[in-house]
RNA sequence: GUGGGUGUAGUCAAGCGGUUAAGACACAGGGUUGUGGCUCCUGCAUUCGUGGGUUCGAUUCCCAUCACCCACCCCA
């Protein structure tokens, strides 16, 4: 128990961390290329929040929350997802009342009571993007694509991009009386689960995955088809934008966000890689959030992307993330005074930018030799009372085993060149 | 929350009722005193996730429990 990660959490050690950071670096000058700003909420919020952004019926704030009182009485909640927090944000620092649109995105872990599984924990991490104070539909198409583009730079290539709109609150409550009408006749066959999305979330019941919902649902009316006229509008340009930008997409009337408050637009990256856990990315647009927890009324559309999700698929696709270089000189002394030669030189070559280690184990020559050739060493500098007596030290190129004397006042530059010349 | 699978060293594993629990990789040390990668030698589980039970005897069979994995659900 003690010495075990709590369930659904994992810890990202430093022999993997390179990847982490590898997306991470891309996600962020993606970003700045598409112009858009970093910004950092709390990891948590008061739980109300997620209960008026998110919705209260939904999964997630039903019973998937990480939800505590503090000291001071205060109901508490740990960040199940993004985009609250940063309409939080926006609305609390006004924002608003900067140059619109307002561009945001955020690197975070968000957490969630979930039983884990392939693709799934309990903590896990989103990078994400937002786009406040447009209802535009060349925003949308920015948003996806950005995901697309991002995706794609990684090398990713066999992603599907599914698309749908899931109207506005008006048109989809109408579209939902429809489609229970349709399904009341039928509902007694419907599995279990079903029965209970009957009323909760119906459209749901379209994307069940099991044969017998699927006969029942088949001819069913579509939400597309019920659309009203300015979201009618707003899908087909979205098409448009996509169309115009290359962009492929396949339109998924099956598409059903979890969170409440998106509208319009629906979208997901799935892949059939790495598990039932398919979507790395989805988002959409979310017209009325903003207005909902407390601020004026400004539309916005945005996507998550899960960052362990991603990680699967690059593996799965075989994308090697390069690994960074770690050790460029190994120091290795024998006896005392070259010991101490041995550390102030280390110090001086790690402050000129050069990355410097020495044994501090006490090994002998050889097992210095040993541990640099582990630490894949570039260089090693070798320090013993002959060189300290001609005031010189060795330096071995590890790859050639070429060895050379080189005087104390040449090791900076020589070392330098070396690594210039290897850029 | 509901199912299914798996648990033997740091990792991958063999053993599947019977005396000291294979093997490989990794790790540590060494091959005569200043040089790594290759090679050779040595070391590395009184114990098979944990707790019960069956048995003369259990890593092997049974039950419980825990952990991990996978699927449903849901979503990133």
């Amino acid at each position: 128990m003690l010495t075990n990660a709590p369930k659904g959490t994992k810890d990202i050690l430093p022999s993997q961390v390179y990847k982490w950071h590898y997306v991470e670096n891309a996600f962020r000058e993606a970003c700045s290329r598409y112009v858009f700003r970093e910004i950092r909420t709390p990891v948590f919020e008061h739980t109300e929040l997620f209960a008026r952004g998110v919705g209260d019926t939904t999964d997630i704030v039903e019973k998937q929350m990480y939800t505590f009182e503090d000291y001071g009485k205060r109901s508490i909640t740990l960040k199940p997802e993004g985009t609250s927090p940063v309409v939080r944000a926006f609305v609390e620092n006004k924002l608003y009342a900067d140059v619109q649109p307002s561009k945001f995105y955020y690197v975070i872990p968000c957490f969630r009571y979930e039983k884990p599984q392939s693709g799934r924990l309990r903590e896990f991490h989103q990078m994400g993007i937002e786009v406040f104070g447009t209802d535009n539909m060349m925003a949308d198409a920015e948003v996806i694509g950005f995901a697309s583009d991002f995706l794609g730079g990684l090398g990713i290539q066999d992603l599907e991009l599914r698309i749908n709109s899931i109207g506005c609150p008006k048109c989809r409550e109408n579209y939902r009386q429809v489609l229970r009408a349709f399904l009341e006749p039928k509902y007694e066959e419907l599995c279990e689960t079903c029965k209970g999305r009957y009323e909760k979330n119906p459209m749901r019941i379209l994307d069940c995955k099991s044969p017998v919902c699927q006969a029942l649902v088949k001819g069913a009316p579509l939400m597309l088809d019920y659309l009203c006229d300015e979201c009618k509008t707003a899908f087909d340009d979205l098409k448009t934008n996509l169309d115009a930008m290359g962009i492929r997409y396949i339109v998924d009337p099956g598409i059903v966000r979890g969170l409440d408050y998106y509208t319009k637009t629906a979208f997901e990256f799935v892949s059939d890689k790495i598990g039932a856990q398919g979507t790395v990315c989805g988002g959409g647009r979310y017209d009325h959030l903003i207005e909902q927890i407390g601020g004026p009324p400004i539309p916005g559309v945005g996507f998550g992307l899960g960052v362990e999700r991603l990680l699967l698929i690059m593996e799965a696709a075989g994308i090697t993330i390069p690994e960074p270089e770690n050790l460029d000189v190994f120091i290795a002394v024998m006896g005392e005074r070259a010991r101490v030669f041995g550390l102030k030189l280390m110090r001086d070559l790690r402050n000129q930018g050069i990355k410097a280690e020495m044994d501090s184990l006490g090994r002998n020559i050889k097992g210095q030799f040993k541990y640099a050739d582990r630490l894949h060493a570039k260089y090693t500098v070798v320090i013993g009372d002959n060189e300290l007596d001609q005031n010189i030290v060795s330096i071995k190129n590890m790859a050639t085993s070429e060895q050379k004397p080189v005087s104390l006042q040449e090791i900076l530059p020589t070392l330098k060149a070396q690594q210039n010349q290897e850029l």
